[in-house]
DNA sequence: TCCTTCATTTGACTCGATCAAGAAAAGGGG
DNA sequence: CCCCTTTTCTTGATCGAGTCAAATGAAGGA
């Protein structure tokens, strides 16, 4: 990916401007950012930006399909600069952490309802809850277990 | 169906009053209600009723799994009394309208992460995004037999 | 460089949800 | 049937994420 990111900005109609660089800086090192965690970051670079400045920056990316917004239940947006291709999440009931899935069927959506009550459906959005190595009770004990697949509400496979 | 909702509420160990009951009996006339909806609705019953005490109600409901919370992106939480069978939602980009839909049997591929990154997964949440009927741009004509003389491009906000 | 347009700053504000203290009620024991 | 303990509800304050609006400032084409 050897297009800068004011290449990028021009592209999609977007002017070049300080905060859109520290923002783009920032979600480049630090994928699935809350808009706190941007704005402390990219004011390592940029002392003045001001949070609305990144929530205006953040909603001109999504806009121009550089960035994508995903809202986990229960926690602040988070950011991330994946987009163009269907990846779904893991996320760490315990501290929220977020890591990439990429989706083992490859198009969007990669999954069909079976009944779409008449709506027409453009995106399946998948969330894997669970918890992540550092926030797992007990001793690593490393088993196979992947998936909790109990009969009752919740998961499935 | 001949449990009443006081022994269920028992059965979880919940005592039964009448804010708890005017809440079910909401649930299970609108499936998907908001706070904001079930209050008014409920207050029909329980005139007093707080919005801070349907939040304790729908929060012993849920810690009780008597009730499922869901929250759609960019919505309040909404309110569920199916419980206990793996099913996923069709939520309507335009009006929020949602449905129910049975987890597709069989292939599921992407339920199933390939690489887990270190997480222990307990659940797989799906969420299909489209458009309802009412909202979808006008089908083909007005060929839709399924569908009952409505006002096309119906009120729904 | 000028000038128009788009971005950012600043500050107020909305909305959903949570927290805390006291009053009310549920429901088991006497 | 009443009392007492515990749970639950009411009232009101508070919080956090996100939005809105007016005014200043930068981007970049003419």
């Amino acid at each position: 990916m050897e297009t800068t990111w004011q290449d990028q900005l021009r592209t999609v109609g977007l002017r070049v401007t300080r905060p859109r660089l520290s923002v783009l800086q920032v979600l480049a090192e630090r994928p699935h950012a809350d808009v706190d965690t941007i704005v402390t970051a990219a004011r390592a670079v940029h002392p003045t930006l001001s949070p609305q400045a990144v929530y205006g920056v953040l909603e001109a990316l999504v806009a121009g399909g550089l960035a994508r917004r995903i809202e986990p239940a229960g926690a602040p947006a988070l950011f991330e600069l994946r987009v163009g291709d269907n990846h779904h999440h893991l996320v760490c009931r315990s501290c929220g952490a977020v890591a990439d899935v990429d989706c083992t069927v490859g198009a969007a959506p990669c999954l069909t309802p079976s009944d779409t009550a008449g709506f027409v459906v453009d995106e399946a959005e998948v969330v894997f809850w669970g918890l992540c190595r550092e926030c797992r009770p007990g001793p690593p004990a490393v088993t196979a277990q992947v998936l909790q697949n109990d009969n009752r509400g919740g998961a499935h496979a």
